[in-house]
DNA sequence: AGCACTTGTTCGACCCGTCAGTCGAGAAAG
DNA sequence: CTTTCTCGACTGACGGGTCGAACAAGTGCT
């Protein structure tokens, strides 16, 4: 806490402007908020995150960056001691279920604002979704190897599971029935994901050990 | 032919403008469009579309409502004479990725620029999207009681399904291999959702009339 | 200690382009 | 002669980005 050095202010400064936006953005959207609103957000004047960032978008990109990278990491640390391909993708799914669930501002920011942007980000966009579903990739090559997944095309199969875990981050935010676990929601996602939705015909009425109703009530 | 009445020339000239908003939006993102740009476009002056919409928010609503609706249409008359309700999942799947693969106009604007109006436009998406969950639902209501699917929750597994669905057809913008033909993916996506990832513990090695890769290869 | 001078940062008024939406003058149709 | 629709110049507001004035905190010189 002694001193902070010149450096250091200049750092903090920075994550401060990145908080208020991530704020700002979230409550208004890329296009509705204004640069204006983040800097009253941050509790400077209007030219100051123009010292730390070039422009608007600058400013936009870094914040999804910095985000993207903390949820990365979470998982990273949340999964290093576990071996088994298919324990990790729970923890992993699990974990980014959470991440979007403590911090909603975020799930916003990455799932409605960054389609915002138009063409141009689109690429942007696509690399970053490209580093989860390389992430989710990497462990299903494992459970291959291991022989426990049936013939599919892993590629295509780590897309879907990525696309699947963000939109279900997404409808947190607006679903109603706020009142299910992360751990249910992710415990049905990887049901689903592992046996897919019907009744295996080989071995039938299998009673699973997780909890699953029939009934039309737990929304996500 | 003969004779457009003055009513007829009044609904051609709402899709002609609705038509040319498409193709903006499609190519610029909604804020990235003018209205000057729609009109150019429909090739009326400028002030013509405020005639048949009273602002650009209500132009873009009612293109998401046309072209939804068109979609539920298409999949309802492809999916009529079957009555085995995996099946109409099946063909639902892939009516919906034809639609969004020979206009991806569209695709661009439901997947895209919907979650570009910030928060204030969020009901409607949800509900919009709801519609489509609701169809999935029903086909699952009628398998799950012909005891054709495990027990699960059918809204989360209908939601799930449609998210997928959504995903798959927008990645189809950005993919490179845009090569893959629609049925394989529909096919994909359709065993993952039957069937999940998982080798059946029971009945080991069996192999499924369709083709699938463990390669990398075959991108959506 | 006091003073000048520099560097790094903050402030916010202002500039300037952009665009949604308006409006009054007309053309076309009947 | 009225109704319906078209035209496009215009306006008013807004917001991204700039810039020069101020400030704070050293740094060195005396």
């Amino acid at each position: 806490m002694a001193r902070p050095s010149a450096e250091e202010k200049k750092a903090a400064r920075r994550t401060q402007i990145l908080e208020a936006a991530k704020k700002v953005f979230a409550r208004k959207g890329y296009y509705g908020a204004t640069m204006g609103d983040v800097a009253r957000e941050a509790g400077v004047s209007y030219g100051v995150p123009y010292w730390y960032f070039p422009n608007k978008m600058a400013l936009f990109e870094a914040l999804m960056e910095a985000e993207a990278e903390a949820l990365k990491e979470r998982i990273a640390r949340a999964v290093t001691a576990t071996p088994n391909p298919l324990e990790r993708l729970r923890i992993g799914l699990e974990e980014t279920l959470r991440f979007f669930d403590e911090d909603q501002s975020v799930a916003r920011l990455l799932f409605r604002d960054a389609y915002a942007l138009g063409p141009s980000f689109e690429k942007k966009l696509v690399e970053i979704y490209g580093r989860f579903v390389r992430l989710i990739r990497h462990d299903l090559e494992h459970a291959a190897k291991r022989g426990l997944l049936r013939p599919l095309d892993l590629d295509l199969a780590a897309y879907m599971i990525a696309a699947l875990l963000g939109q279900l981050a997404f409808r947190r935010l607006t679903a109603v029935e706020q009142a299910v676990p992360v751990e249910e929601i992710a415990g049905a996602a990887l049901d689903f994901i592992l046996r897919g939705i019907t009744q295996p015909l080989s071995a039938p009425k299998r009673q699973s050990g997780r909890r699953s109703t029939a009934g039309p009530k737990a929304t996500v």
